[in-house]
DNA sequence: ATGAAAGCGCTAACAT
DNA sequence: ATGTTAGCGCTTTCAT
């Protein structure tokens, strides 16, 4: 009695319940102008028979897939995490479904994720860049897919992006070190090109200069040419440095193993700063000075303003926002 | 010229290149029938209007999305996102995507978003449950959906598990307590109906009662339950407990927490061991001895079963994979 | 309030 | 080697 494929389609509950088909289709879409006997009639179809609607063929047919996109550079992130979890919640309350992908941080691998996108249709993107300079939106964009780009403003484009105050914050976490004293203060960075990085340098390089101080920089292309060695060279004398403030996660858990290695202790022989707080930042003695980024209210409002327009494109132009950082001092800085 | 609706179609290209809408298709699927000379044509003519097919129609027709699901309950846990990281690497190999989603450990949530995969045709599903009791993969088992559930055995399905060998490492590692002397272990474990916890439970209970001890259980149904004034009820008199055993990363999380609240030394006061390694679990003093799971492998096996399901299914039943685990010993058990 | 028919963009028999 | 013709399961004018 059920078509051939296995599973129930509208027609099936369409013939059994003895309607049409636009009307067994009007009960899936809530459509109100239905007597509530039919409505019911269907309904009870539908349970009896499992039906699911096939959401390809409705996506198809009404040119939506009700699904967003994420692209990630790298989601052992505990930063990218949670943000993907809150987009996901957002998402699922709206209705849509999230399809997610990491890229490594590899400008190549972020951009044919982006065109697989593009063929499923997705409805949106929220995009956390791998690389400034090669992200390529631009596809997405003359199809009209909204996107929102997230700790990053893509230059020149009309997109939405929510940021935080890196320079702001960076500039006063140098500040907070400065005042503990130090004067040879080393700002450890990863992937420079990346918008994130580079203002948060800003933010340092600006503290810096207003302290009439020469800014010490060890900026990795990526992770893994980052080692104990070229870290110890900063630390040895001529001028050892005497605090580091590191860029994001990555960049603090790439120095404090480097400084285990080195037997150095934080706080007592070397100073320590994190752009990025995380689970357990508390328990590293003397406890990690950080600078936390509002992650979840991140990916929240990256999802929200995604919905937006997403349901109604009013064309007021591309939106910035920037949420605030918060400074978290325990024990690492030196207080 | 194109279609009104924006993008370029098939049949666009077709009628472009001066071929018919069969042979364009051929093209996209690389069927072999083909003069290369064609071939060559309606790829030019694709790349000029910047045709990119509609999975959607494509999975429409061919009933197969090249979508696969991942139902996580928490990604904020390390393990989960370096799991989803590893099966999204394979996947995206594989020329599938990942739909993801995570159920914050509600079953109640799980199956809605069980079934919102059912309806977006996903072609295989990679679970890690929420909590068992509840679990309705059935529609899905039904609909012939390939299945792996990752960290948990479901009883009486046929689906394929993967879990770590989950009792014989808590056995150990209790052992490894019991050899330093202590003889008062406490375990910390939360969602106890879930398999991970009841096995890691059952393998510290056989250890305590060889070693003719008794168990001493702590175990709450949600991370919200659990505070430092719970915990203290065991460290207090008579009989405090000398070590800890954490069932896994959210409790060792909710456990040195606490134990800071309480002012307790790791090791000094008391000691532990934690099911689930995590970065920086070295760092926290004096270093966190650990039963660590291969989650990478976990999870791209995961992926691989799954997609030697969807390619082909061969009739031998049900896999069970049991990976090993790697006993990490640092300072925290007192060694 | 309900139905008939067309078609979204693609694949797949079945020709030729 | 290439084209013709049906649909996949749904939504949607346009009738009634």
């Amino acid at each position: 009695m059920i078509s051939r494929t296995g599973s129930a389609t509208l027609v099936d509950v369409a013939r059994i319940a003895g309607v049409s088909l636009k009307t067994a289709s009007r009960v899936l879409n809530h459509s109100p102008e239905l007597r509530p006997a039919t409505a019911a009639r269907v309904r009870e179809v539908m349970t009896q028979l499992g039906y699911q609607p096939n959401e390809l063929a409705r996506g198809l047919k009404a040119k939506r897939s009700a699904a967003i996109a994420m692209i990630v550079p790298n989601l052992a992130d505990p930063f990218t995490a949670i943000a993907v979890q809150a987009v996901q919640e957002v998402a699922r309350d709206k209705g849509y479904v999230v399809i997610l992908a990491s890229s490594g941080g590899d400008g190549t691998i972020e951009n044919s994720e982006l065109q697989v996108m593009l063929r499923r249709q997705i409805d949106g993107l929220i995009l956390l860049a791998a690389n400034s300079r090669k992200s390529n939106i631009k596809p997405l964009f003359e199809k009209n897919v909204p996107i929102v780009v997230l700790d990053e403003p893509i230059r020149g484009e009309k997109v939405d992006c929510i940021i935080v105050s890196n320079r702001k914050a960076a500039r006063e976490a140098t500040k907070h070190l400065l005042g503990h004293g130090y004067r040879r203060i080393l700002a450890v960075g990863a992937r420079p090109e990346l918008f994130t990085c580079a203002e948060r340098l800003n933010g340092y390089r600006l503290a810096m200069k207003s302290a009439g101080l020469d800014a010490i920089e060890l900026l990795v292309e990526n992770e893994s040419s980052f080692t104990a060695e070229v870290l110890s060279t900063f630390l040895s004398d001529p001028n050892p440095v005497e605090a580091i403030f590191t860029l994001n996660w990555v960049c603090t858990m790439l120095v404090l193993r480097a400084l285990k290695v080195l037997h150095k202790g934080i706080a007592k022989d070397i100073a320590l700063i994190s752009f990025d707080d995380f689970e357990l930042a508390d328990m590293i003695p003397p406890g990690l000075t950080v600078v936390r980024q509002p992650t979840r209210e991140l990916g929240r409002e990256a999802a929200r303003i995604l919905f937006e327009r997403i349901e109604k494109k009013p064309n007021d132009g591309p939106r910035r926002v920037i949420l605030d950082t918060e400074f978290i001092i325990r024990g690492s800085c030196g207080c």
